[in-house]
DNA sequence: AAATGTTTACTATGGT
DNA sequence: ACCATAGTAAACATTT
């Protein structure tokens, strides 16, 4: 089987939304809202799913009153048992042991108590088919990073995202389209050539080496800034590589290459890449950039400048994968000398810019990317310089470049964690889910000031939210900090777990729940670490590394389940996102 | 033909 | 108000 072109475990719901829109706003913008799919509504069952989401009222139906009118006095208990009643009521979309089940089964008494004050309601909300708050491309983002190699092809990142997320599941036409528009459209997403031996469909997608962490102000909804190239327009047009005449590189952008020697492998400037890659025509977007020619060896690489119509090559003359998809699936296995980790694939870049106009062989050192050399990856990786935060290509030119070429790292960017925060959080969500561990997950996202991990949620640092987490029980919690949001982490995290361990049984309330509601301080939750995030289950035998490609997830769970038509079928609803903290509500 | 990739246009939203 | 960013739709081109 191809690496490249996995057959999609999905079948496409090729809604025909080009008829179906109606208003969100102004009678422009297609719209969820009240586009539901008549079969939505039909074989539900005793399941009050998502699919009768309301248009109105929707903010008071959360199982733990995400709605505003209980944001507030929600005791650390009613968490848990929202959380617990999230899991066992949220009907998880694709058939699993919970579908059409009555509400309450195998629940504890407290969660009876907590789903008899709600049933009536019939929690027509399933979590699992809320729109996950991250934006596009943080999901790309998060699904190149999540790959041993940081790079999958398109339809390998279409998997990941509905791997992870089933919203995903549906409407496939209308998001994926997005996600094209977004690889195509972003500076940050670059192609890879395929090498000549692995013939196939479509491209490899990379992330722009300049681009950095660019969520790092811990927003997966909007970046800081947007990573812009600086490469040289192709051709005449000196925007043309500019897709808003709006958004304008100053001509000086296009500046010599750098005079030091390793532009980005200490700095943590995001202006040096800039002027690195400004005259390098880092930018493959355009078509003239045609696939490398300088296919490497299976076990060297020869990194070529690469002079296309341009005058320069592409930045990422990566070489495609040269062997089947085990080592780049497997990476608990030796690397594929021709699958460049990204260390790897950074020093190149440094050759790249350092020995232009020369072929340089680099061999390629077994480097397995697992968790485990996530600590070993990341002085490679501090060239991934944060570009969000001061990439305005208006201002960073007016930098001196004595400045520029500091070399030194401050503040989070000497963290290899924040460095890898998606990456992390990626692999440590796809383990969570896989082992149903909520620990993990919440590990995960507290790699990094993620607003909606668990370290950030509760403000660990907090003397008092320390002592909150120490005393769960004090009356005072309710008054802790971001206590909802958490709340809605929980629910959320929950609700993934959920939807992603299909038969799995509901978790113990005494178990799992209670940990993660209540438990950043001592518990799992607050050992987040590559060692918590690979082992997130003692009886797992697979470290981060196996998640590391969500594509090949044993989803067979989800995979032998019958999913209903009727969530294939769904109409999201956009007040769904209103359930997801971050998530912009429906106007 | 279908998947993939590019581009344009438009709107919504958030930040300043 | 302005601008940047993001999402969506769609037309079109390219590749397999």
């Amino acid at each position: 089987m191809m690496l490249s072109s996995p057959p999609s475990k999905y079948q496409p719901f090729q809604q025909s939304y080009a008829t179906g829109m109606n208003n969100m706003t102004n009678g422009m913008q297609p719209s969820y809202v009240n586009q539901m799919n008549p079969m939505s509504l039909t074989a539900a069952g005793n399941q009050v799913g998502f699919n009768q989401a309301l248009p109105q009222g929707y903010g008071g139906v959360s199982f733990n009153g995400m709605g505003t009118s209980a944001m507030n006095g929600h005791s650390p208990h009613s968490v848990q048992i929202a959380a617990a009643a999230a899991a066992a009521v949220g009907s998880p979309p694709m058939g699993t042991a919970y579908a059409g089940m009555p509400t309450g089964v195998g629940i504890t008494p407290n969660m009876a108590l907590m789903l008899n004050r709600r049933t009536e309601k019939q929690y027509r909300r399933n979590y699992t088919h809320a729109k996950p708050p991250y934006s596009y491309i943080s999901l790309i983002t998060m699904a190149l990073q999540s790959s041993p190699n940081k790079m999958m092809t398109l339809s390998e990142i279409y998997n990941w995202i509905m791997d992870l997320f089933p919203f995903y599941r549906q409407n496939q036409q209308r998001w994926q389209n997005s996600i094209r528009h977004s690889l195509s459209f972003n500076d940050c997403f670059v192609k890879v050539p395929r090498s000549a031996d692995k013939p196939g469909k479509g491209s490899y997608w990379s992330l722009h080496p300049d681009a950095g962490n660019m969520f790092e102000n811990g927003c997966y909804l909007r970046r800081q800034k947007r990573f812009k190239s600086n490469k040289k327009s192709k051709g005449a047009g000196p925007s043309s590589d500019e897709h808003s005449p709006l958004e304008l590189v100053p001509n000086d952008a296009v500046s010599p290459p750098p005079s030091m020697s390793n532009p980005g492998s200490t700095h943590n400037s995001p202006h040096n890449s800039h002027e690195t890659y400004a005259d390098s025509d880092t930018d493959n977007k355009s078509p003239d950039l045609a696939p490398s020619t300088a296919i490497p060896s299976h076990d060297q690489l020869q990194y070529t400048q690469q002079h296309t119509s341009l005058g320069h090559g592409m930045l990422h003359q990566i070489p495609a994968p040269t062997h089947d998809n085990s080592s780049a699936n497997h990476p608990s296995q030796t690397s594929n000398p021709a699958y460049p980790s990204q260390a790897d694939h950074n020093d190149k870049l440094q050759h790249h810019h350092t020995q232009q106009q020369s072929a340089v062989e680099v061999s390629s050192p077994s480097n397995t990317p697992t968790s485990e050399n996530i600590a070993l990856n990341t002085h490679s990786l501090h060239e991934l310089v944060p570009a969000g935060d001061k990439t305005d290509e208006r201002s960073h030119h007016s930098i001196p470049h004595s400045m520029n070429q500091e070399h030194h790292l401050v503040g989070h960017e000497q963290d290899p964690h924040h460095l890898y925060s998606h990456y992390a959080q990626a692999t440590a969500y796809a383990a969570a889910v896989q082992h149903n561990s909520f620990a993990a997950v919440a590990a995960a996202h507290s790699f990094a000031p993620h607003p909606f991990s668990i370290s950030s949620l509760m403000n660990v640092s907090d003397p008092q939210q320390q002592h909150y987490q120490q005393h769960p029980h004090h009356q005072s919690y309710t008054q802790a900090k971001d206590l909802r949001a958490y709340q809605d982490a929980v629910q959320y995290y929950n609700n993934g777990m959920n939807s992603l361990t299909g038969l799995m049984p509901p978790p113990s309330v005494n178990d799992t729940i209670p940990q993660c509601s209540i438990a950043p301080s001592g518990s799992p939750v607050n050992s987040a670490s590559s060692s918590s995030v690979s082992t997130p289950s003692p009886s797992s035998s697979s470290s981060a590394s196996h998640y590391s490609s969500a594509l090949h997830y044993p989803l067979h769970q989800q995979q032998q389940l019958h999913i209903p038509s009727d969530h294939l079928n769904h109409q999201p609803d956009h007040t769904e996102s209103a359930y997801y903290p971050g998530c912009v509500p429906a106007s």
